[in-house]
DNA sequence: TATTTGACTAACCTTTTGTATACTGCTTAC
DNA sequence: GTAAGCAGTATACAAAAGGTTAGTCAAATA
């Protein structure tokens, strides 16, 4: 038995499939979200150091997605008292369950793009190649 | 050779990847998209059915989303002239390529909205099951 | 002839999302 | 003792996404 969401299903099902989708897409969505994701996987990072990695991110905003990211179980953040005070983030392991989705994602989206380059002016492309 | 996104590798490699990210969570992304997708899995539809199939949505918005299905290729517009003018929508075979992601997408959808459930409130849960 | 339906579009408003700048309290370095 | 770094928060603002209401023009229906 093969899953396949667009097909005849109840309307319950399908109501509960679009709430897992939508789910999905919203922890994942958001502008920054998997650029701080993805910062992380080179190691832990303090918070000043996640800022001049991800170029472009504002305090405000990487405060809020660190903390919906801890909500969603994928950051946590370590307090050291030790040496003195210092604060961390490390992904979790419960991050790479995202892996799957991500991938396919990617896969996806290089297709996608690299169908809609083709389709608009396939003559520039073979003129640039010259 | 697995295809990992989470590891080592280079720059160039890794913003590709991640711009491929980004158009696939933009063309599937938004309040609609995916709804609209739907409602349209279960045979041709003309705008009003939609509007009404779809509820909550309004005329402005999908319009603008028949728009962007259509220009990504999901959705085809079908103008009759025979008995009389009328505008049908469409699925095109290009939309099934979204199938694999949506399924990764729901599944992980599922898996984490039970991790997140079962870990607030399990004592209520429980309660709530006498 | 008046009303309804289909397929939208236009103008305007609200909410959400993201940006910019500054500021805090604390600690360490010069 | 002044400056710079850390880990953010506060405030204000701009842009994008989405919602509301109304209106168009043509054809079909009552």
């Amino acid at each position: 038995m093969e899953t396949k969401l667009i097909q005849r299903i109840s309307k319950v099902e399908c109501t509960g499939k679009l709430n897992a989708l939508g789910d999905a897409l919203y922890v994942i969505g958001g502008k920054w979200k998997l650029h701080v994701i993805i910062a992380l996987t080179e190691g832990n990072k303090r918070f000043n150091d996640l800022q001049r990695t991800i170029t472009g991110i504002s305090a405000r905003v990487l405060s809020n997605e660190l903390k919906e990211l801890e909500l969603n179980g994928f950051v946590k953040r370590i307090v050291h008292t030790e040496p003195n005070v210092l604060i961390e983030y490390e992904l979790t392991p419960y991050s790479d369950t995202l892996q799957p989705v991500l991938n396919e994602l990617v896969k996806w989206g290089e297709m996608h793009r690299s169908k809609i380059r083709s389709e608009w002016e396939p003559a520039t492309v073979l003129e640039a190649s010259l």
